[in-house]
This record gives C-alpha cells, structure tokens and sequence, in this order.
DNA sequence: GAAAATGTGTCAACCGTTAGACATATCGGA
DNA sequence: TCCGATATGTCTAACGGTTGACACATTTTC
C-alpha cells in the first residue's frame, strides 16, 4: 500500500511537507496542495492511522463495551453511538462483555492495548479498582461507577414515577413491577424505588418480582411473568423496567385470556421499536437514547481534547402513551 | 503509560530481550521471563497495539459492515462475530452503513486507513470496482460480490424448498411470500425462487409481495402485510422471508381474528430468538448464523495468515418447527 | 577435541507519520 | 539598509514496538 513517502517521491517533495498538506499545518502553497492530493488520488493513498495514532499518541478510536448486543436497548444504544462516532469522525471497537467481569476488565485492556481515546461502557460489573488510572476517560452508560469520568443516565426515577401515575389514573388498583436482570446497584433500580414511592403515596396495593440474571442471556421472561400473576392473580396494571418484558407481559396476558388494556394495563420502559410494533403498542417511558449516546461520544471527545465534562449527566424521560394502557 | 522500554531499564534489559519474551522469540531464560513479567505487571504495563501494528504491518483488528444494528438478524451476526473474533483474538471495528453504497464506501475506506486485517461485509450494496486491490480480504455474509475474497451465505434455496413444502404438507393450498428488502441481487432471492419452483412443482397457488427499501430502517412490514392479506383473502399460509416479518404477519392475523396456526401457517426465517419468544412460537428455518460467523472470522485470519479459503460457502439450514404452523 | 546444536542476550534498522527546528526567499516599512 | 513578518519547504528525532544479525557461553555429538 503506498505510504507519504511515495507521495512525496512522486509529487518531488518530501515527507514532511506531504504530512503539512494532510494535517493542514504551516504554509503550503495551493499548487503544492493540489499537486499532493492529485497523487494521493493516483496512488490510492490512504493515511496509517496505526502510524498516525503512534505519533499523535491519541487514537480514534472509541471503545464501547455493552453486556448484550441482541437486546433491542442495547442494540439501540450501539446503533446510535456508532451514528454519533461517525460524526464526530471516530470509529467504534465493540465489546460484549456479556455481564462477565473477566470480560470486563479484559476488554479494558484490550482498548489500553489499542490507545482508544475512550471508553463507553454499558456493562454491569463492579470492579472499580481496575478503573483507576486508564490513561482515557471512562464514560458510562445507566451505570454507577466513582472511578468513571463521566455517567450519563436517563431519569430513572421520573420515569417510574411517570409510570405508575399513569397506572393508577388509568384505574389500576393492584399493580406489579418485574424488575431487570442487574445483580448489583444500577441506576435502573430508581424505576422500582419510584413506582413504590408513588404506589405509597397514593395506598395502591403493590407487588415487585425480579428475574434472577439466568435471564439475562435469553431474553425470556415468560416463567417470571407467568408465575407473578399466578401468584398476584388481581393484578390490573404491570409496570415493567424494558419493553421485552412488557411485550411478553402482553403475550402471556393474550395465553390467560387477559385482555390488554382492559382487564390489565401495561408500561414498559426505554421504548426500543418492539414497543410501537407489538399489538397492542406498548405505552413505555421513552429513554431519549440518542441524546445519551450523543453526549457520551462528546463526552470522549471533547475529555481527549483535554476539556472537561460533568461528572453525572441526567437526561429526562417521558410517557408514550400507545394501547396498552 | 509505560512502555517496553520502561520494562526494560526497570528488569535491567534491552527491549529486545523483552520484546521476545513477549513474543516467545528465541530463547529466553525462565529466569528472565519471570522478571520481565513481575515488572509488567508493577509498571501495569500493557503493549501498543498501534506499535506492534505498525511494526508487524498487519493488526487484530476486523472491520464488520453490517446495515443495520437493530435488527435481530443482524445484531444476531454482529453478536455471533464478536464471539468468533474474541476466540481467535480478533476485535471488532463496527460500522452501519445503513445500506447507502457512499457510507460503505467510505467505511471500506476506513478500514484500509486502519489497516484491518479482514473486512466482513453484511451490507448490500453493489459497486463492485472499489473492492479491488483493498490489501486486505473481503469476506461476505448473505451477499454477493465478484471480488470478494471468500463469500459465506447458508442454503437459501433449501430453506425455501422446505419452507414451502412444509406449508403445502400442512395442508396448505394459497400461499404467499413476503420478502425482504433488498433493492439489489442478493442470496437471500432464493428463497423466493425456491418458495416458487416448490409451489409450481405442487401446482399451489401463490403469490409474492416485497417491502420496499423505505421499511429498512423501521422495520415496519404491517402494511404490507396488510395489504397483501386484503390482496389475498384466500391465503392459508405464509412464508415470510424473515422472522421480524413473520412476527408481525401473527400480529395481523390477530387483529383479524384469523386463527394461527388453525386458519393460517406462517413460517419464518432466520430464526432469531423472537422467533421462540412470540406466542405462537414461529416456525421458521434456522440459519446456522454461529458456523457462518465463525467461518467468517477463520477466513480472515486464514487468509491473512497467507492461507487459502474457499471463494463461496454454503451453509444447511434446518426447519424448527413451532406452534405457528 | 572440534564442530554443531542449544541457550542467553545486545544492537540497530525499520514500520508510517508527526512536528519542531531550521533553512531560504520575498517584501513592505521605518 | 536593515528588520521583522510572511511564505515555502527540508530535515530529523520521536512514537513503541519487532526482528534479523550478531556475540558469546555452554552443552552435546561424532
């Protein structure tokens, strides 16, 4: 593949003066510019960023690390980082730690290995030693760590507070929550804190279960579903904290013959595109994903750049009201 | 961060020495070996992938095409890749193209910047010229493409023989197809042509619509389907040229109070875990997407190794047989 | 007991690019 | 006339690692 050095040799310059043009540096006369990049063009020179990262000790390059790609959120949450990178002119090294700390931490080093300018992570592990000293700002995702440069969550707490006012003004009497997949302290758990405050607040009867993380892998939380209404057969509302479990919610509800909204109610949360194509769509509180992910990027960007940025960012949620409810 | 250097004035060596501990070069000293690897790990030393890059000329790194992220095929594949690429310590440098031949393009391009050691291509588009003399190979998953160094697609054409004779065997008589969304020639065709040669060999009755192009993104088919159904009153089965459409054709049925699977049969494609997760559970034909993965990332690192690979691989597909036919 | 094989380690060139130091040359102004 | 600003371009030391060439012991083999 040709280098600047052949670039230079064919255009009669040296190296030096090629990289100027390439990097917009010093003086340059517009002859020589055009000059270098008719043979840039010739040559079908691209630039080594390997090399260029080498030299400018900084890369660009953003490492994201998510614990599930086919779960419809995080697949969001990829989709739109990578949207957000290529804006900002950066690539992304995708990860899926799948929940494992020894992943993890592995992953870490593997973006220490290759210099990323940072890391977005979205995993639900805990070791906050190995945080330390990154050499690259660490932005999470919906996810508590200290060590981190940045965290970057939506409303958790609105957002189930959202919810379960709209159950109860919709007429709920007795509701149920079925919780995540996380093992440790998440952001996410305001969702339940939330919906329990409210239900409190206004003497609704309430119930929470949660899928242990065997689930997590699978995406199925049928036997969850199931055995919680077996268990809480007057259940008139569910609020459930991703629009998966409400979908199956929904299916489930269809298999007993209970029919959505009128005999049960449901929200979900994050609306991810199953939510407005499940029948009845799902009324979820919408997490504004693009907006996180957004800030996430620049968070990297403008932290490389030597800036700084708020140490907890919260963006707000809100109600889509669709069928279910 | 600490270089090999550091390593070296700190266990009191050369780099050299180092490096070839490092790279199991030569022969080196249990001795030595362990001091070089207590002093990595008190300086907390990992290597520079954008060194050791530059300087071996090639990387770890592959770059993955796909156009789009969302979509459970995809992140199925995207997932499955990453698995395959972290087993033969490859990562992964993501890109959406969302299906625009310029995106790809470019993507390609930033690929050769970063100098890949393969490219895997899911995307669809077609300008075939710029996929010449990359440097690097191009392996294709359910795509075709003339210079493409190894091409992996599983059985399309058997996929739809069984489809469509599973649906006539069930007793089906008015079958119709629904397809997929691409614009341009793509493995995936077979699937109809197999859909039509079965229904004529039987003498069925059928018919086909296409999505098209501006579903891609949303992942919306209802009203296609809809129509169609309208179209097509008659209809007793469907063979859906993915699971995602096949979901959605259950919920239509549902909404017309057409039985699944005693009114109507629907089979799908892919199957992707909403396949098992819609009640009724779809039936639908299995691509083996972690052989094809897998097959995907041993051709690059076969074929950077200086190996050779086959120019077309086809994979069996099976039919799983659930409850909606 | 010399040649060959096995160990152990050093040295320096090279990978492709960047960027600061350093020539020159031109030109207007004091 | 000399000075500093403006333009244009060259040279070379990094960046962090790899690797072949080479030096020197020590052991084995015939």
């Amino acid at each position: 593949m040709a280098t600047l050095k052949d670039v230079a040799r064919e255009a009669g310059l040296t190296v030096g003066t090629v990289s100027r043009v390439l990097n917009n540096r010093g003086y340059i006369s517009e002859q020589t510019r055009e000059k270098v990049y008719d043979v840039m063009k010739k040559l079908n020179y691209q630039p080594n960023e390997m090399a260029r990262s080498l030299s400018k000790q900084t890369s660009k390059t953003i490492g994201v690390i998510v614990p599930h790609i086919v779960h419809p959120f995080f697949a969001k949450v990829i989709s739109n980082l990578e949207q957000a990178a290529y804006n900002s002119q950066y690539r992304i090294l995708l990860f899926n730690s799948k929940g494992k700390e020894e992943k993890e931490e592995e992953y870490i080093e593997a973006c220490r290995s290759n210099r990323v300018a940072g890391v977005i992570l979205c995993s639900g592990s805990f070791n906050t030693e190995k945080f330390k000293n990154l050499g690259f700002p660490l932005i999470t995702i919906e996810r508590f760590l200290d060590e981190g440069t940045a965290g970057i969550e939506c409303d958790n707490y609105s957002g189930g507070v959202q919810a379960a006012e709209h159950l109860i003004s919709r007429g709920c009497r007795h509701l149920l929550h079925i919780g995540g997949v996380n093992e440790q302290p998440m952001p996410a758990d305001s969702r339940k804190a939330a919906f329990e405050d409210v239900c409190r607040r206004y003497g609704t009867e309430h119930h929470a279960v949660d899928p242990g993380r065997m689930f997590y892998d699978e995406m199925n939380y049928y036997p969850v579903i199931r055995s919680a209404l077996d268990q809480y057969p007057q259940t008139d509302g569910i609020f459930a904290s991703s629009d998966v479990i409400a979908a199956q919610a929904i299916q489930v509800c269809r298999e007993k013959n209970i029919g959505v909204p009128e005999q049960m109610k449901i929200v979900g949360f994050d609306d991810v595109n199953i939510a407005s194509l499940t029948s009845p769509g799902i009324t979820t509180v919408r997490q504004p994903v693009k907006e996180m992910t957004e800030a996430a990027v620049s968070a990297v960007a403008r932290s490389a750049a030597g800036g700084m940025v708020a140490a907890r960012s919260v963006f707000p949620v809100s109600l889509v009201i669709r069928e279910s409810t």
